[in-house]
DNA sequence: CACGATTTTGTTATAATATAACATAACAAA
DNA sequence: TTTGTTATGTTATATTATAACAAAATCGTG
């Protein structure tokens, strides 16, 4: 696993999780204002919403958190906002949870790997090039166009695994 | 790409696919024999309509199939066909599409990788150990313990590119 | 075979996830 | 400020999946 990208691996529970928010909100901003993208309001709280924790969250509980903040929201008030960030890479899919997380470096072109913890529900996002040219090699190979792709590993993440031995 | 199992990678359009379904069954039932398994009438009759084509099928798709023959079905009638064929790896759900494909090597132990050509619809599945190993390597380091993990590549295959360019 | 236990299927209802379609509002550029 | 464009509001509905309980089929055993 080379160029792993070491701030997003299974956070412990006692980081200093408003770094991550700050940060990841920094770099949408940043990303945004120099590619000419509108980070709204809307848009950037949905953001934050995803990024209160390291747990792919589901489109009708930000839905949830935004009526309760008094917004008049509706499905696609949810689900555009998603696309928007998903679309320019700030968001990712978990599509084996129907569920949505934070990506922590928007501007990399990576195609996304995730290992997701069956017992806590936090994901990690990966960085193997390993599999990445493994991949493309099988696609030109079988002379495949990629256009995008999903890796979900789904299993116990190692703290998890502790606190069930203890 | 060590392993391929080349029968199930993109067939041509021309390919003799009873052979595909006629294969998959006869694999099917000796499988659920040798395991004491069931393979009811329905769900014989579910993989079946999977293996129509080598394009995932939706679950309701499926349903609409068995109403039409004449049988009394519900969605649960098919999410339960639908189960026992994936515990028993007999079919692959293929979760960035919400949809269910056929499996020709229920016996192997693999874990799934597949490309999804965007314009014909089919899947390939693949059978890459590279990617199996770079995989497992990469939890060995994070102490991550696997229960099981999707790949799912999409893009445009060799035909479509073809014909596409004709 | 007859019995009870187990598994499978039927049935009704509903939950959870996502999009279509059109109206209004906010914004950007000239 | 007008005009075109993008974003959001709003209502309705489509799509995918499960819960809960009843009836039927199947299996092993006496």
């Amino acid at each position: 696993m080379n160029q792993i990208k070491n701030a997003s691996l299974f956070p412990s529970a006692d980081h200093d999780h408003s770094n991550c928010v700050v940060d990841a909100l920094k770099k949408a901003e940043q990303y945004c204002q120099d590619n000419g993208l509108r980070l709204t309001k809307l848009r950037h709280r949905v953001l934050e919403l995803i990024w209160a924790n390291h747990q792919p969250v589901g489109a009708y509980e930000l839905l949830e958190q935004l009526t309760r903040e008094g917004r008049k929201a509706a499905p696609p008030t949810v689900y555009r906002a998603l696309d928007f960030l998903m679309e320019n890479g700030l968001v990712h899919r978990i599509s084996s949870r129907n569920a949505y997380v934070g990506c922590s470096h928007p501007d990399h072109d990576h195609r996304a790997q995730f290992m997701i913890c069956v017992a806590c529900g936090q994901a990690a996002e990966l960085d193997d090039s390993t599999i990445g040219s493994a991949i493309t090699k099988d696609a030109r190979h079988l002379g495949f166009r990629i256009e995008q792709w999903t890796l979900e590993i789904t299993g116990i993440c190692e703290q998890c695994i502790k606190k069930a031995n203890s």
